[in-house]
DNA sequence: GGCTGTCGTGTTACCGCTAACATTAATGTC
DNA sequence: GACATTAATGTTAGCGGTAACACGACAGCC
């Protein structure tokens, strides 16, 4: 039965003076439990943190403290006072959206791999904005976090410095779904892998079918980076194989739209069909091209090929089956979540980290 | 240009004793700011909380300063100070799991209801197990958040209490998708809505369309509580209505193929189908059951019905067109941040709030 | 002029915890 | 038996900020 208001001796003995000041907030601190123990509270911290620094007897008597106190250790003040280095810890994650479910994935991965750790984890969305991305992670580094997550490697200038900040504060920083050829300016961990060669694959896979006349439907979101960049791997790859290929740019609706409707430009343009075969910044774009090709009749792959970017559920249980590119996106979270437990243990930066990506080859490509 | 270790001028003015005590960890603090201002912490910490309390000459050369040194507030000193009833804020969210998208679209708008009002969100998934629910909700608690958010209202003995406590030290509590016709034991705010209500709705819709011999099929996460409560309610429908009606439970593979296997049972059973209609705790497991439905070639909505819950992508694309229930999903994260960021401003405890959801006709029931 | 009130700022003490050093007692060493 | 070593616990002084009160300067009032 935690005893209400105990507060230790020393302060209770205190007789309340005419100036009333702050008292604690009723919550139990170390010190009651120090009290309850008969020890001190650095004691009873240090059977928290390093037991056998405590006699066996102590040890005994504190435990016996904190089960009847029903303690709770407050982090802020742990974090305050060590700087981090006690077992309290906090890792900032930033990810463009919550909703979509690639990055709900991933900070699903990177939620398990903390698990058990010790972390908590401090999340927010930037909306696929740079401005919001530094506005955001101005909010999240005043609670000093342990470890900080962006995705991608593009940032403002401002978030950049806060990053290095942050960086030199030693928290490991970890770009994720990102890890282009030749490392990024800034010098953080990415943990993801090369969108650009995703776009070359893509374009390869396509050229490699027999399509001559291709295109790739890029995001309508203007910070999609990793969207852009696939297209223009994309792009270099057609042309270095000699093949036609265009680009363009999905109108910024509901997805599933915007793909039919990017498709139907396509078609229409200039009185007949531009392309022979299709790659889509991702799989809702897909489908909706797919659902737009199926209801004009098209025969897939043959009349027109599609190729999606992702592997959604939805992709796989349309008929035809999209063929697309599935993605580590769980994994990434997870990567992340061990590249950063051991860089926070270990010291060090974290290595890069590249991860498998692979063309799912269904009906539609 | 910020001085690099500029520390307040009475502590650079002590000689550095042979016991060289933790000056610091080499943030800017407020000691800083205020002697490059000229003044003292104090003033600067009301510029910041109370601008209108300095005088102009002051705060001008405040903001000077603050401008030139790069001050970041420590969050964690703040809240420990003024045990959050300063500015700095967290709110603690949990829920079953991030990946799945119906969650995953309640804490983006969580997320964007709390963006600019100065809270952050500290993110933990359970796993739908109410024994993780407990332990993650301890560890949240350590960083006594401002407020917190659990989804439904089944917790353990040891969760409930911890709840308690928050809402003692004047947390608002939210349990979030969950709000029954009588309130829950804990007395926690509840934003969301009767799922007992939906289920006999659901069973409702399928006898109105003619339908007599009726199947819930649940969903097979022990403790997806919620879809267990559709099914009851299901089953007391189409009681009252004496209408012939089972409750199965899908197996508890990935959601899609369940529901595919769940519906062979069904019509393989007894070597005749057994049912003429079947709801689904969920629109994965309805995907899965139309798909295998399509596969035998079975007229949907003649031959079966189908009806599922969540109004998912998927469903809508696919043809027949999944008939299902929508649920406000974004609206109850926007809602809860609502709720929770006027309960911390006026105090007191945030109302409950029902939200709609609707039965969405479309092909296949 | 003395009293009171307000404004703007400073002083002190404290939030709850832990690093660094201090202290005490028990143990080992020659 | 004097001294160094180790083990176990305590003391002090912070971490970086804010609440509560204190205080001086000036204004308004009789």
């Amino acid at each position: 039965m935690p005893p209400s208001s105990a507060r230790s001796t020393e302060r209770s003995a205190a007789r309340p003076t005419a100036r009333q000041a702050r008292r604690g907030h009723g919550r139990i601190t170390l010190a009651d439990v120090a009290a309850s123990a008969g020890v001190t509270a650095i004691t009873v911290s240090r059977y928290l943190r390093q037991p056998e620094r405590v006699a066996p007897a102590t040890a005994a008597a504190v435990a016996r403290a904190l089960r009847a106190t029903g303690y709770m250790p407050n982090k802020q003040a742990g974090v305050l006072a060590s700087a981090g280095s006690g077992g309290a810890r906090m890792v900032a994650a930033l990810i463009p959206s919550i909703a979509n479910s690639i990055f709900a994935e991933t900070v699903q991965g990177l939620a398990d791999g903390l698990q058990g750790s010790g972390c908590e984890l401090l999340l927010a969305a930037t909306g696929y904005s740079v401005e919001r991305e530094e506005e955001q992670l101005g909010a999240l580094m005043g609670w000093f976090p342990s470890a900080i997550v962006v995705t991608g490697r593009r940032h403002t200038a401002g978030a950049l410095a806060l990053l290095a900040q942050a960086r030199a504060r030693g928290a490991p920083v970890i770009e994720i779904w990102d890890h282009p050829a030749r490392p990024a300016a800034g010098g953080f961990t990415q943990i993801g892998f090369d969108h650009a060669e995703v776009g070359r694959a893509m374009a390869a896979h396509l050229i490699d079918r027999g399509h001559r006349v291709l295109a790739y439907v890029d995001s309508g979101v203007v910070e999609d980076f990793r969207a852009h960049e696939r297209g223009e791997g994309f792009l270099a790859e057609a042309k270095r194989r000699r093949t036609k290929a265009r680009l363009v740019v999905a109108p910024r609706d509901e997805a599933i739209d915007a793909g039919r409707r990017a498709l139907a430009a396509l078609l229409d343009a200039e009185g007949r069909p531009t392309v022979q075969a299709a790659a889509f910044a991702n799989d809702h774009l897909a489908c909706g091209a797919l659902l737009e090709a199926r209801a004009r009749g098209l025969a897939l792959p043959h009349d027109l090929a599609l190729l999606g970017f992702g592997d959604f559920a939805l992709g796989r249980q349309l008929d035809p089956a999209l063929s697309t590119v599935h993605t580590p996106r769980l994994e990434i979270g997870q990567a992340s979540a061990r590249a950063l437990l051991h860089a926070l243990q270990n010291g060090g930066v974290a290595p890069n980290e590249r991860l498998p990506w692979r063309i799912v080859a269904r009906a539609s490509a």
